[in-house]
RNA sequence: GGGGCCGUAGCUCAAUUGGUUAGAGUACCGGACUGUCGAUCCGGGGGUUGCGGGUUCAAGUCCCGUCGGCCUCGCCA
């Protein structure tokens, strides 16, 4: 071993001990006669002090040292005196005092340094992500990651459960995601496929009867980034067999609480809260809402129907609805430019085409268009908001779709800009009672709204005849700070009732047996109830971590563009390479 | 496919709204210094302002295109 101890180890009860430590020149200070190099390695920062008086030759060899240059120290660990002391390392009571050094590598000057005062822009970042990886902050992010996939492992072992490794060179079934294709060499013309997830082959596994299954599997995508979806992703997936809809989420409720055990070494309490998604999306306008603060939609659709103001008014008559928050005590935060610009903006970009807002000033309405409702209507309004004098009110009046949309969005955005909620907290809840089916009205058919191996609510079969559209699934999400965290669902084990929700689909038996035939057949040989589900390990990272970018958590991520810019991924590949895959590239003239 | 922000020294930023030789901090190089921890002090080198066009007497600044990064709508069963 070239070390005896980590740069994190040392305290005052290892003084006069002789030591040896390895690491990366963080920080080195030259006094001439004395040189101070603070040696940093992922479990923390020593320093190291080299004296002329004590060895003039590595003192000299220590003044030629610079940022990140790997070396080792062997030496004294020594008290560093009363005044000298460092309370901002865990290390700083002590130091080392060199006696011997070896540069083990001597490094070029690096394009930035991982601990320097600011953090140069992520392309650099990404390019020399090796350097970039040494900032305290992700080594911190990838022991957390470690952390969690090691509890998940542990919570599932202790229960039965098998990791079974999946295929990742697959078929590729059109649906959903774009596929990542693999060109095969010994089929001419044929391509595997990278898996957007483990779904039909843990599936495959209930019905060939390991019934307690879990894997952390990589899933690929290849569809437009954003600041929490990555083209390949990581995902802790599970599927049981013999188990009813409270069973999964009964489990997944462990697997949360040991989690947040492993991390923080807090406990929660158990069962998770449960919401249907009708009910947050009238609560909240999405089916993901973050429930670390209330602010909640309420609508006033019935007491405008008869208003002055034509937006609203027109709105309602056509169907649509006027539906808004209370902003509590933020009648004054938000100028006129701000609500008509950034914030209309801000709602804009999810359809909606304005944003009507008023102030609470002695129970009434203030604003441009408040003139529009007589005395008894705003004071129904300020009423049916539980407004305040001092409050700010804001309305979309749209379709049901767009005032959900906006009115999320515009929600989450007052949540953050108000710090209506403190951003290390952690609000899981679980969404149950999804519709079955959401009606794609480009296209005028029905289309899966989780996926088309869901299966239906026992007490809506009747309605699958009657009224599709209010068909509840057998699935759930587990939403937490306003992210999607998890997603499930009880799966169809009867051939018939798969072919019922193809048929509604309007997916015909052949086409179904040429896309899912593997699935199936296999369901047609007794195939077990069973469900499942997927979380996303880089999303609970990041929650952990109270990231708002995934790029922190994982060690190697791709740009916006899906690009890697330290391997220079993607790339063009040999003329000889396409020729043994019969593949012929053609550039879309520019 | 659409919208927005950004690109100036190795790095982080500035440049009085189109006007002299593009500056500062830090890093780097040289020198001084025996208790610093954002060390300090003295000196030095470092720029095709992402790239290509255009407008203008004059462009880092304005216009068009292009490349790259970030955010986002669509998309993500």
């Amino acid at each position: 071993m070239l070390r005896t101890h980590t740069c994190g180890d040392l305290r005052a009860d290892h003084l006069d001990q002789s030591v040896a430590i390895c690491g990366w020149v963080d920080k080195y200070r030259d006094h001439g006669g004395v040189v101070f190099v603070d040696l940093r390695d992922r479990y923390g920062i020593t320093q190291v002090s080299f004296k002329l008086d004590n060895a003039s030759e590595i003192q000299q060899q220590a003044q030629e040292l610079r940022h990140e240059d790997v070396i080792q120290v062997t030496g004294t660990v020594l008290h560093r005196g009363e005044g000298n002391i460092n309370p901002k390392l865990d290390t700083g009571e002590i130091e080392v005092l060199a006696k011997a050094l070896t540069i083990l590598n001597k490094s070029r000057t690096p394009p930035f340094e991982p601990n320097g005062e600011s953090l140069p822009n992520e392309e650099l970042r990404l390019q020399y992500r090796f350097i970039d990886l040494r900032r305290r902050e992700l080594q911190e992010n990838l022991r957390l990651r470690h952390q969690i996939c090691k509890a998940t492992r542990e919570y599932f072992n202790e229960q039965e459960f098998l990791e079974i490794e999946t295929p990742i060179l697959g078929r590729s079934t059109p649906e959903g995601a774009r596929d990542y294709l693999v060109p095969s060499r010994v089929h001419e013309g044929a391509f595997y496929a990278l898996p957007q997830s483990p779904q039909l082959f843990k599936q495959i596994l209930m019905v060939a009867g390991y019934d307690r299954y879990y894997q952390i599997a990589r899933c690929f995508r290849d569809e437009d980034l954003r600041a929490d979806r990555q083209p390949e992703f990581s995902q802790i997936d599970i599927e049981m067999a013999f188990i009813e809809l409270d069973d999964m989420l009964g489990i997944i409720d462990g697997l949360v609480a040991a989690m947040v055990k492993e991390v923080r070494g807090e406990d929660v309490t158990l069962p998770l809260p449960r919401y249907t998604h009708a009910e947050v999306m009238e609560k909240y306008g999405s089916d993901k809402p973050d429930l670390r603060f209330d602010l909640p939609i309420v609508e006033i659709s019935d007491l405008v129907a008869d208003s002055d103001f034509g937006v609203f008014k027109n709105t309602v008559g056509s169907g649509g609805h006027v539906r808004g928050l209370c902003v509590k005590g933020a009648a004054d935060k938000y100028s006129r430019r701000i609500l008509d610009n950034d914030l209309k903006g801000l709602v804009g970009e999810y359809g909606a085409k304005g944003l009507a807002y008023f102030k609470v000033v002695g129970g009434k309405l203030e604003s441009s268009i408040a003139k529009f409702f007589n005395d008894e209507q705003q004071t129904a309004i300020v009423e049916r908001m539980q407004g305040e004098d001092g409050d700010l009110l804001v309305y979309i009046a749209d379709n049901w779709k767009v005032s959900c949309a906006a009115l999320a969005a515009l929600r989450n955005f007052l949540g953050k800009d108000l710090e209506l909620y403190d951003p290390k907290s952690m609000q899981t809840c679980w969404i149950v009672d999804f519709p079955l089916v959401t009606r794609n009205e480009e296209e005028n058919r029905w289309d899966a709204e989780h996926h088309m191996f869901c299966s239906i609510h026992p007490d809506d079969v009747e309605l699958m005849q009657t009224d599709p559209g209010k068909v509840r699934a057998q699935s759930y999400d587990l939403v937490c700070n306003g992210y999607e965290a998890a997603s499930g669902s009880i799966r169809i084990h009867d051939p018939a009732v798969q072919q019922q929700v193809f048929d509604l689909l309007n997916i015909d038996p052949e086409e179904a047996e040429r896309r899912f035939g593997f699935l199936l057949e296999a369901l047609r040989y007794g195939a077990p109830p069973h469900g499942g589900i997927a979380l996303g390990l880089d999303r609970w990272v990041m929650l952990f971590a109270g990231s708002d970018n995934i790029r922190d958590v994982i060690a190697f991520p791709k740009t916006q563009r899906a690009s890697d810019l330290m391997l220079g991924a993607p790339n063009e590949v040999d003329a000889r390479q396409l020729k043994d895959l019969h593949i012929k590239v053609e550039l879309p003239e520019s």
